[in-house]
DNA sequence: TTGAGTCTTTTCCCTAAGGAAAGTTGAACT
DNA sequence: AGTTCAACTTTCCTTAGGGAAAAGACTCAA
């Protein structure tokens, strides 16, 4: 069952972008809205598509990621509930640079470029607030370049395990990410990530079960991480 | 000598966003435009500056590109007369992701974010046509993501020896770019790029002399590079 | 409880990539 | 013409990364 309107309301309040628009004109977007769920495993769009929509994931988890031609895949990120995405063939109609996956059950609210286009060109503040948004993603895969040329995997794993850890801020963390999914985010294999874990594990850095992580000397894991 | 003031009016004409603006806006910008000159070998900016200022080149070559910790460089793009750059920085005052190093003597206007962005800010077609700019780069930078991750150095070399041949469209072209630029260009080392070189010369896709490339088969060059 | 299926872990092995270092060529300058 | 310098080329060697495959562990459902 959809979430009321007032809800949408509520979330655009939150966002960027929607936030700087009028009441007015946030009761219009959220007329247009056209609400879905999502089960896990369904695709919302694939790479090379071209997919003029904004979207918002009001609850669940979305893996945007990219597909190689031999079955591997690179994840860019993870969109999680209450952020919002524009893809990039609203501004210029080209494909589609990565899959939208669905990981949990999820809940979205979709436009179309047309429908939310002649709105938020209105507001220079708005407009704005999207040139923000898009700077986050230059740097975002900008930091992906700099780390897949330069950084060996180890490097890349440490750094990943760091920031699961400032999100849980407890040193035992529960796996919550499968081999597959961390090798993804990282840009290597499931095999690689495991035999690097076990090597760190080796090292005296962290301890690994089948449930869950314990880290045990953070100054070592950032030093793995490098500079 | 700076180039005068009609004629930053007329390259402005030209260029992406400025183009939306009225002539009345075009000029007070004008008026605002810092120009400068610089030597090869100068460095605009360098990774990690907070630098938020727009540049167009009038006249030379950029290079942009990341530097590693152990002084290897990776290159985003060249930034060719003609062309506009807005800084990251420009948007939320975080750090430059690369570095601006002059490869030909180059005359640039500069203005500082305060002085363009209250006048851009006023034309929605103006910041329309800047999501566009950064989309562009997102798309740049998802290349780049997608060729480290997937591509081994070969692949990404032939795609690179295929754009220089789109440009100058002779089988026989001159080698404008030194193995450090190619190297730099698609994430590896010289060495690599020169014995690869070697390689596909003994395959008998290309002739390398010292001075000079010539496409042999360009279908194999094609092939070699990948879906 | 058993079995199926999905993750994980480990072993063995192969290759692409890069570091070090020395030799080669060409261009530019005197 | 000779000298110098920078860029190119080649060889040798080391290693990080990944493919294949098989064995172990947990989960879920019948």
């Amino acid at each position: 069952m959809p979430q009321t309107k007032t809800s949408l309301s509520d979330i655009l309040l939150q966002i960027p972008v929607f936030s700087k628009l009028t009441p007015r004109q946030r009761e219009d977007i959220v007329d247009l809205a056209l609400w879905k769920r999502y089960d896990e495993g369904k695709f919302l769009a694939h790479q090379g598509d071209v997919w003029p929509n904004i979207l918002i994931l009001a609850k669940g988890l979305i893996n945007v990621h990219k597909l190689s031609p031999e079955g591997r895949s690179l994840g860019a990120w993870r969109l999680k509930s209450g952020q919002v995405f524009w893809s990039p063939s609203v501004f210029d109609d080209g494909p589609l640079p990565a899959t939208l996956e669905v990981r949990e059950p999820s809940e979205v609210y979709l436009w179309h470029r047309e429908q939310l286009l002649p709105i938020v060109r209105l507001s220079p503040e708005a407009m704005w607030d999207l040139c923000e948004l898009l700077t986050e993603r230059i740097r975002q895969a900008s930091e992906m370049v700099e780390e897949l040329a330069f950084q060996p995997v180890a490097n890349r794993l440490a750094r990943l395990l760091m920031k699961q850890y400032q999100e849980t801020a407890d040193i035992h963390m529960s796996r919550s990410l499968t081999l597959d999914e961390m090798a993804t985010m990282i840009g290597t294999t499931p095999v690689m990530v495991c035999k690097i874990l076990s090597r760190f594990a080796g090292e005296g850095i962290i301890n690994v079960s089948r449930t869950e992580f314990e880290i045990i000397e953070y100054d070592k894991l950032e030093q793995m991480a490098g500079p």
